[in-house]
DNA sequence: ACATGCATGTAACTAGTTACATGATTCC
DNA sequence: GGAATCATGTAACTAGTTACATGCATGT
């Protein structure tokens, strides 16, 4: 009987409850934070923001500013911190296929010739590497900033994740690139 | 210079080098084949085919059925098997974000209770070892049916690269599981 | 003078899902 | 008799991206 939003809906009404109160405030902390596993564009805040205002989900409040547009901060209502809660506590149904299109390029490559393949997954593991190092230097940021807050735990394990599926990935190149290598011989 | 698709187009650029010909095989093909990496769906497939021969990257032959709907029967042309190789010797710009519903219910979790995010990575957990149990089935499947088939091996890298991502992604919520519960304590 | 940051937003587009419509045949 | 398989497709919808428009303040 729960009402079910988006999932850019949920994204929104978790970012309500940090101090992040302003569509422009939300997209950068998504931007600093979430950006590795979450995205999100100004043409889906703006409209899900003012969605979220219809359904009696947050309140806005609005200041003029001279010369600036108004700023206009959202702010939870009971409502949509009981959805946001009821979301995070239901498990998900089905994991979803993830679309990965170098696998989907490999699985068409059987009958082409192995150089550009390999050239490909060379590529791929590159930008895997300067992923996987990206995450390694926000890590260590978060590991000295907020080394009393237990707010950073949860940063850590999403970040945790991020590393061992990157590094996961990046295993699985090398031994695929040299597995065809040595089926090409 | 050269026009390029979209990846539901190359998707099916790289089916029609196989046998399947029709609409309906495109599907069964994918839905045994690559479901867990790249999936479809008839509003897509229809329309595309459609797209293709428009393009001149395929052509039709159509076949009266008695009883049945006409048997529409795809071929690639040399345009469409140019567009398809140069795609696949593309290497890609950028790795997309994959967005992960747990990890975004994560980052949200921080103020509430343990209980429930326990229980949500339980479930997905769980759900990662079927999956990883269907990879390694269909493996044993591939190994023995095709053992002479030097087609085979790709296939089996697509596998493989499943069966480490879910193999990282299992032990990262044992990591998590074992750490959130010492925290709790 | 110009770029960047602050701050709002919309319009047009592309991609993808779901449900529906049709209708014969074959298996249980 | 009913479900599943073969086989085509469309329409309505949801989600998400990109480019654009506006305009002040601050730093180089």
């Amino acid at each position: 009987m729960t009402k079910t939003y988006n999932h850019t809906t949920y994204a929104l009404l978790g970012i309500l409850t940090t101090d992040c109160r302003t569509g422009y405030e939300i997209k950068q902390l998504i931007d600093q934070s979430l950006n590795h596993f979450w995205k999100i564009s100004y043409g889906q805040i703006y409209p899900t923001l003012k969605k979220l205002v219809q359904a009696g989900l947050a309140t806005v409040e609005t200041t003029a500013q001279d010369g600036k547009p108004d700023r206009k901060e959202y702010f939870l209502t009971a409502k949509g911190k009981e959805a946001l809660q009821t979301w995070l506590e239901q498990p998900m149904k089905q994991i979803p296929t993830e679309r990965n299109e170098v696998i989907l390029k490999l699985f068409f490559s059987r009958h082409q010739r192995t150089e550009p393949t390999l050239a490909l997954l060379q590529d791929y593991k590159q930008q895997l590497q300067e992923r996987y190092a990206t995450y390694q230097s926000i890590e260590a940021l978060i590991t000295q900033s907020y080394k009393q807050s237990q707010d950073a735990s949860y940063w850590l394990y999403t970040l945790d994740f991020g590393k061992r599926v990157t590094k996961a990935t990046i295993d699985w190149c090398d031994v695929t690139l040299a597995d065809m290598q040595t089926e090409k011989e």
